[in-house]
DNA sequence: CCTTTAAATGCAACAATGTTGCATTAGTGA
DNA sequence: TCACTAATGCAACATTGTTGCATTTAAAGG
């Protein structure tokens, strides 16, 4: 993604734009997948502890990432699409984690998933998913 | 559920039985929904913080218990279904917060789910969900 | 019931992860 | 260019999880 788009993130958010907030986006832009909290804090070495933090915490309260769980301790973040609101996400997508090469990848949901929940009213979910990944399978064959 | 099923299934897995094993599977037994970590420590206070992760760890690898995430940090607890093996644990079931009494419930899945994602290898999947639970619904009318 | 042995426990120290307060710097709008 | 507020860096702290090691204990066999 160029600079001008992310900057133009950063505007439609009202957040200001910084050479730490574009740093981390771009970081968390060209990973493929969504990428570990350790790996972002080994690429941006310059960027204080604390400052990643908070960016981090400022770029999710806006809305232009997400957090992905993994079912471990670890976070992994990716960029939002356009269409998510901060206040409202619609993650309609699939945390896929590769048994393999480990990368977490969010997947799109091809089908309008209804979960029958009873009494218990579902506002937002997320689904997070373990197996392989489409490159690990084909280097297996 | 009485001692002696928990005892049994401590046995089942040729895992000792300890009082500190009985204490955390009543703890997590009683408690209605997942259990927080935090909580555990509190309830159990008694017993060393080491020993706690460590039984913990002995009873996740055992297959007694399971580890459900919520977007967030901690980590809460629940008891496995009989039918959980220790090696492949099958929870097909939704782990669903509370957004009002913050409780985590486990749910089972009323429908099979096919998780359609192509070239990707679906192998577990854990789901996480958020809304209303039954019992806060039920307060506010 | 006693002995033996490996597993479980408690304690201390350490490591990793996340938070808070505060002084300084820098982005943005006027 | 100025003023104002948000962002940053640093220090200190808090929480969460791990490792090593000496001691205790569960449970199997005689």
């Amino acid at each position: 993604m160029r600079e001008e788009d992310l900057k133009q993130r950063l505007r439609a958010r009202d957040l200001r734009i910084t050479p730490n907030r574009l740093q981390l986006l771009t970081a968390i832009d060209q990973f493929v997948g969504a990428i570990p909290h350790t790996k972002l804090q080994a690429d941006l070495a310059s960027m204080d502890r604390v400052t990643l933090y908070r960016t981090i915490n400022s770029l999710l309260e806006g809305g232009l990432i997400h957090r992905a769980s993994a079912n471990e301790q670890e976070s992994y973040y990716a960029l939002c699409e356009d269409s998510c609101q901060a206040d409202a996400h619609q993650h309609q997508h699939i945390h896929f984690k590769c048994d393999t090469c480990e990368k977490i990848y969010c997947l799109p949901m091809r089908q309008d998933l209804h979960l029958n929940t009873g009494a218990f009213r579902v506002r937002t979910f997320e689904i997070l998913a373990s197996g392989q990944c489409e490159a690990c399978a084909s280097l297996e064959k």
